[in-house]
DNA sequence: GCGAGATGTTAGTCATCATTAACGAAACCG
DNA sequence: CGGTTTCGTTAATGATGACTAACATCTCGC
C-alpha cells in the first residue's frame, strides 16, 4: 500500500501552515505591515520559497478570505437547515460564531480589515460570501419578527457581529469557558431588544 | 484688530485638516498601505510638505490616535461627574459612544486598528488613555451591578464597544436617526444581560 | 521695503520589498 | 539506476516609499 504513507511527503500540510502563520502576522501588524519574508520566517522557510505554494502575496490573502468566508457561510447553512424553531436555530447561529471568534481571532480580525487589500477577481466573490452569511441571519431573524424591516436586521446583524467579535480585544479578561456564555447571553439579549420594535 | 483675521494665515487648520485626511486613508487602506504622498494628496499639497506640520509619519499617527483616546475619555468624565444615578450615566455613556461612532467611523475604525504602529513612547500612553476610558465604563457599571466580578465587566465592556463600533460596517443600512436608538437599545440590553448574574 | 519665519516645491537618497532567475537536492516513478 | 517533480536555496531586479536637501514664495512685524 503506497498511499498508506503521505503522498509526496506532505503534501498541503505546507499550505495550510503557511496560512495559519500569515493569519497571525496579518492579523497583528496588517497585509501591508508583513513582508513575504516575515511570512516564510515564521514557518521556517525563508522569503521566495512561498512562491512554490502561492502565486503572490496577495493570491495568499485571497485564498484566507476565502476560506473564512466559505466555512462561515457553510456552518451557517448546516444549522439553518438542520435544527428546529426559528429562536433554537438562532442560538445555535450564535453559538456557531461564538466558537469560530474564540477559537479563531486572527481569523477573524483578518476577515473584517482586509478584504480591500483583495485583488478584484477574488473580492467580488468573497463579498458574495460575506453578504449571504448575512442573509443567512436575515432570514432567521425575520422568522423572529416578520414586521421587523429588513434594513433594522441587517443593522442589528452587523452589530451582533461587532459584539461577537470584539473577542480580540478582551483577550485574557475571561477564561473561554466564561466569555462563550456571556457573549451568548449579550448577543441575545441584544438581538431581542433589537427585534422588539419601539 | 490685527488679531481679528487668522494669525499667520491659518494657523493649526492644516495640522486638523491633515489629520482629517490621514484618518480617511488609514481607515481605508491601513497604515502601511497610505504613503506620505497620499496624504499630501488628500489635502491639496504634495509629499514632503507634511514634515512641515508633522516630524514623520508614524508621529502623525501618534498624535490622531492620543487625540481620539483623550477625547473619548474626557467625555466621559464628563458624563460620570456629572449626571445623577447610575442607570441614567450609562445610559449618558452609550450615547456620546454612539455619538462618537456615527460621526467619526473612520477615527474609531483607526483607534482600534494601528495601535499596533505607533512608537513606544506614544503607544503607553494611549493604551493608558484607553485602559482608563475602559474603567470609566467599569465603575458606573459596578455601581449598577455590585457582585459582578470586575473581570466580567470588562469582557462585558469590549464587547459593547465592538456592538457600538460596528457603524462602519452596517454603513448605509439605517440612515444615522435610526441607527443611533437602535444601537442604544442593543448595547443597553445586551449590558443588563451580561450583569444579571446566571 | 526688508529680513524672518512659515509653508511649499522638486530632486535626490537609501531602505525595504515583492517578485523573478538560476541553481541544488531529496523523493517518487518507471 | 535515470529523470522528473517538488520544494528549497541564494542572488538579482525593479518599484515604491519615507525622509532629506536645496531652493522659492508669501506674509508679517517693523
Amino acid at each position: 500500500m503506497t498511499t498508506a504513507r503521505t503522498p509526496t511527503r506532505n503534501r498541503g500540510n505546507r499550505r495550510t501552515e503557511i496560512l495559519d502563520a500569515a493569519a497571525r502576522l496579518f492579523a497583528a501588524r496588517g497585509f501591508h505591515g508583513v513582508s513575504i519574508e516575515d511570512i516564510g520566517g515564521a514557518v521556517g522557510i525563508s522569503g521566495p520559497a512561498l512562491y512554490r505554494h502561492f502565486s503572490g502575496k496577495e493570491a495568499l490573502l485571497a485564498e484566507m478570505l476565502l476560506g473564512i468566508s466559505s466555512r462561515l457561510r457553510e456552518s451557517a447553512i448546516a444549522v439553518v437547515t438542520s435544527s428546529g424553531g426559528p429562536g433554537e436555530t438562532l442560538d445555535a447561529l450564535l453559538n456557531t460564531q461564538i466558537t469560530f471568534a474564540l477559537e479563531q481571532p486572527a481569523l477573524i480580525t483578518v476577515h473584517d480589515r482586509e478584504l480591500g487589500n483583495v485583488p478584484e477577481p477574488a473580492r467580488r466573490q468573497i463579498r458574495r460570501l460575506q453578504r449571504l452569511y448575512v442573509e443567512e441571519w436575515v432570514t432567521v431573524l425575520a422568522e423572529l419578527h416578520p414586521s421587523c424591516p429588513a434594513a433594522r436586521l441587517r443593522a442589528a446583524t452587523h452589530a451582533v457581529f461587532g459584539l461577537l467579535n470584539s473577542t480580540p480585544h478582551s483577550a485574557g479578561e475571561l477564561p473561554p469557558e466564561a466569555m462563550r456564555p456571556l457573549l451568548h447571553a449579550m448577543a441575545r439579549a441584544a438581538v431581542d431588544a433589537a427585534v422588539s420594535a419601539r
